[in-house]
DNA sequence: CTTGCGCATCACGTGACGTGAGGTTCTAGC
DNA sequence: GCTAGAACCTCACGTCACGTGATGCGCAAG
């Protein structure tokens, strides 16, 4: 006779509860081979197997229907690199955010009003630059990959930090470091520009302009209880960008 | 007149939808400050303050009945340094998987049997480790933080790859390498200690023996599809620690 | 033989909204 | 002033991956 398992025994070696896999007996996705004239189930060494299977693709976040499609079509090296690209993203994300909000509890005055504008500030930026994504370069989006519009996104919001800081210690417009901040930030802008010639003009203003357009009223709000304005810095921008 | 916002405008320049706003309201987490008197929602500045802040809250994962505690109470640092901490041991998490997969990615031969035996084996490691702590060691847990547990189950999991290594190159058991790594496996094993006398003395081997206890049909099983066997590496481990 | 744990099936709860259905109101152009 | 269509409203059920009882049968140990 081969070695069959209780639901008791299988969801302790398995590390789950004995709910999860009537769930998964309920769905369809890890239907027990046998069961006993009494109505328990009794799972086999293929089920054991199939559910090591789907709780490894659980860990790495891909949801029970396309496990369930993954492992009734065998092509799990897709669902597995997919997932993994997808896990990139959000650990980028994640490593941004804890940066961010890491240096701010570090400075000398982590007062709430002032952790609290720079959170304001961080959703803000994001907004921000959604719309801008939005407006005309959703087309763009396919082509240059999520990761990459990630991964300047976040590269944007630190230049908008450095040049905040120059803007602050009042260094001069021609100095280089600040030069190549404006390069750079006008580099990401062509970035996103999607080949249309009316289009493009106005996009490397536009990070600049879309704020006008849509943030002033909200800035005024903000500016009140955070240390700095985004206005301020785009000023600061557009002077260098003049000096140049 | 101050300014007001209706739904739709507030959803577009803070980035979320109309709906969202429809349930914080439902829940009573924002609650707008006005409606027209045919039932149109009108946001007052104040309102647009607490959206953003409730936003930023919110892409830090905090749940949205803490935020409205917070907000109401104003121990914001806590919060945040609490939801920190968890995004901390999340990122090492993520990690530490995208790390072992994309490992097995680049090998050669990234076979989906062998591809799926390695994901096998890392769910099967992890339940296992969770064995380990719940046994006897819950009390210990408090006392060692979340943290520092989550850091030496990782780099455990990474001993038993290196130890793997070892055994396949037919590595002596008396190399300076193999031996640092059972020193550190046992290190590791002495954290979990309790101090309770009679517990303390199987802690050691217990990493091995309640393997054995548990885990013999599901490595029979798993070992066919998979290239190693966790129990060679143990008696390898074992062979180690007696050359010592 | 009984004590008590394990297993079974409903069936509703959770969190943070999504997604229509069906009706009212606002705004722009004529 | 009228009309078209966008935007708003309120139910109210759907989603995902289970958690959490309620209630009752089955089964192995003392």
């Amino acid at each position: 006779m081969t070695e069959m398992w209780t639901a008791g025994d299988l969801a302790r070696a398995a590390g789950v509860t004995v709910r999860t896999l009537h769930h998964y007996d309920e769905i369809g996705l890890l239907v027990p081979g046998e069961r006993t004239s009494t109505g328990h189930r009794r799972y086999t060494a293929d089920d054991v197997r199939r559910l090591y299977r789907i709780r490894a693709l659980r860990q790495l976040g891909v949801p029970l229907d396309r496990i369930a499609a993954a492992l009734d079509a065998g092509d799990l090296r897709a669902v597995i690199t997919a997932q993994l690209a997808d896990l990139d993203t959000r650990a980028r994300h994640l490593d941004e955010l804890r940066r961010q909000v890491r240096g701010l509890l570090d400075t000398a005055d982590p007062h709430p009003g002032r952790l609290l504008g720079a959170l304001e500030r961080m959703s803000l930026l994001d907004s921000y630059l959604t719309e801008v994504q939005r407006d005309a370069l959703a087309a763009r989006r396919d082509e240059l990959g999520e990761q990459r519009i990630d991964r300047l996104r976040a590269e944007w919001a630190g230049l908008v930090a450095e040049l905040h800081r120059h803007q602050e210690a009042d260094t001069p417009v021609t100095d280089p470091d600040v030069q190549r901040i404006v390069a750079r930030w006008d580099e990401i802008g062509a970035a996103f520009q999607t080949g249309d010639q009316g289009t493009d003009q106005r996009v490397r203003e536009r990070l600049g302009d879309l704020w006008r357009d849509h943030g002033d009223r909200i800035a005024d709000d903000l500016d009140q209880r955070a240390g700095w304005r985004l206005a301020d810095v785009l000023a600061y921008l557009g002077a260098a960008r003049a000096a140049r």
